[in-house]
DNA sequence: AAATGTACCGAAAAGGTTTTCGGCGAATGT
DNA sequence: ACATTCGCCGAAAACCTTTTCGGTACATTT
């Protein structure tokens, strides 16, 4: 089953100038529609080129051009959930256009990460996105790179960068104000890691909103781990010491997952003896759970959207600088 | 805050050679380590390349060389979570070498897919992995490609093509043998959609092992839908009209919770009672129901990782056709 | 001292495309 | 009939790197 059939070599424009009879130049011009050639002169070109499936060779445009159409997208986390949807905001936001996205995951490795950038130069994209799998802020790429580069979700340290990340403050304070606005008056918090920006930055938007209606955290922020397990022993806990909550807001929807089983096996009904709300609004568990879960969405594809945008203009010469906050939204299900 | 100032253009080998005194030619050589090159002259050479910190523009050594060290990978489902295990087994049987992976999500639109299709040929890729999200067959891109292609997860419909798929007969087969190797006898299936080829395959390889044993599968195999909600659905009904069953293995991990849920809230004991089994060994999802749950994993960066062989052998003229199925492994956890 | 060999370096071509600019033929104006 | 304009086409340069091959300078041999 070893077949050794070297597939065809490919067509150049100088194959599709000699079918038509012209130069290249002219076939050049031709396929690109540019002035300068009479209409069946180019006519011709262009049959010529569907005759033998002509592909314009990217590398040589790319060469003389010093364009090449591509921006690179190094990420963190490739099993993570947070890059995906910026990735497909970012290529849709491009796909309109003729850019191509070239992705690589260097897995929060350092090493890995200044290899594929190495790579990504050399092959001469025309921009870079760096996303993160945190929103705690990370090392710069460096200030003099040839290309620009935009930090998304994970915002670059060095404020002359550009960073655009999700507005986990107002995200936190909007729930706690969509639980009261709900009549909720006893809300507590479960959340994640306590050495997580987004934790902190949710509890600081919590706590804001809270304060602003005079009513308590309950319990005050309960830090763990982004886990079920952790939603599931937290809530056993708060709903021991503090029979009075109605509402329970998490830093995820994996704890919001844990906390939904077992305020349920301690027979409580929701939402109506206690409202839950979850974060990331990641749809296989949001879903998936019954309730379905209310939860925070942080729009990343909106995020990468913009990213796409502002590398775009960047690449054109009008660059920015410094940490943009995208806002929050709020989709609510039937946990609320 | 809009700047515009350009970055500094790039170096090329031309700016080495003048800063090291020396020719284009000889740059080339010292830098790529060929030999016809003094010591000396190619340690200046390397400074000089150092000082100015030099990256060889891979689009003009691509044009040259008529390989550009990169493979394209057209994927059907980004936030699926098969594509992305196979792109990092990909990324890393690659890596050791100077592959770099070009992907592109083409959303299961055949003229997206045309559209990526034609910006990779452009860009010159050395090759292409196309991935599914299903097993089922998939059209082929054609044969007349100038570049290898191997087909992952979805087989391609053609015979000519290679395509690299999980063995979902073997697994379904293995996850009944190791529910009867645990003293089950009285096993059910709760499983996906019954247009998928995985489903089909699963029940045909469960069934098979099930009568091997002289032993009934419990209620036949119920089709439904991938989601937690028919998990918990059919478990219920599964119950109560089999209370003997003693083992369920399900479709896929989500459908596994929604199956452990019911179960549960119905006061058997898992694994005491009954035996559950899930498919997929999504992380997230098998270690974060309580108890863990067993699951069947397909292996995928195995699966991306022989892609990269494969395509990689291609590129080098030796390349194969059909379809190479590769086995499935199961992941004892605690519902067993 | 002449001939041969060795070690190193540089000129030039190649790869495919785009753009500029000069040129050629035909049509128009006088 | 001549000059001018206009429309269209092609030659050539440019982008950057790699490789081949000829050449130079020096050391070695006879």
């Amino acid at each position: 089953m070893v077949t050794t059939d070297k597939p065809q070599p490919r067509s150049t424009l100088r194959d599709v100038a000699r079918l038509a009879g012209v130069s290249v130049a002219t076939a050049s011009k031709a396929l690109n529609g540019r002035d300068q050639v009479h209409p069946d002169t180019r006519a011709r070109v262009l049959v010529a080129a569907e005759r033998i499936s002509f592909t314009p060779n990217a590398l040589a445009r790319g060469l003389l051009a010093g364009q090449t159409g591509t921006v690179g997208l190094i990420t963190g986390d490739l099993d993570g959930r947070f890059s995906l949807p910026i990735l497909m905001g970012a290529e849709d936001a491009f796909g309109k256009g003729k850019m191509s996205v070239f992705l690589c995951d260097a897995r929060g490795d350092a090493i890995r990460e200044k290899y594929h950038l190495d790579a990504l130069l050399s092959r001469r994209v025309d921009g870079l996105i760096v996303v993160g799998s945190r929103t705690d802020p990370r090392p710069s790429l460096g200030r003099n790179l040839p290309v620009p580069v935009v930090y998304v979700y994970a915002p670059s340290t060095d404020e002359n960068d550009l960073s655009l990340v999700p507005d986990n403050v107002q995200g936190g304070a909007d729930s706690a104000e969509f639980l009261v606005s709900r009549g909720r008056r006893h809300i507590a918090h479960i959340t994640g890691e306590t050495g997580y920006a987004a934790s902190q930055d949710r509890v600081r938007g919590i706590e804001r909103a809270m304060s602003s209606h005079g009513l308590p955290l309950v319990g005050g922020a309960q830090f763990g781990s982004w886990t079920e397990q952790w939603g599931r022993n937290a809530a056993a806990q708060l709903i021991e010491q503090h029979p009075e909550v109605d509402g329970i807001l998490c830093g995820n929807d994996q704890i919001a997952r844990g906390v939904l089983e077992t305020v349920r096996e301690a027979g409580w009904t929701v939402p109506g003896r206690v409202a839950v709300m979850g974060y990331d609004n990641w749809e296989v568990f949001t879903t998936g759970s019954r309730p379905q879960l209310t939860s925070v969405d942080m729009n990343l594809e909106a995020l990468g959207a913009l990213a796409a945008r502002r590398l775009f203009d960047a690449i054109n010469g009008d660059s920015r600088s410094g940490v943009e906050l995208l806002p929050c939204r709020i989709v609510p299900r039937e946990t609320t």
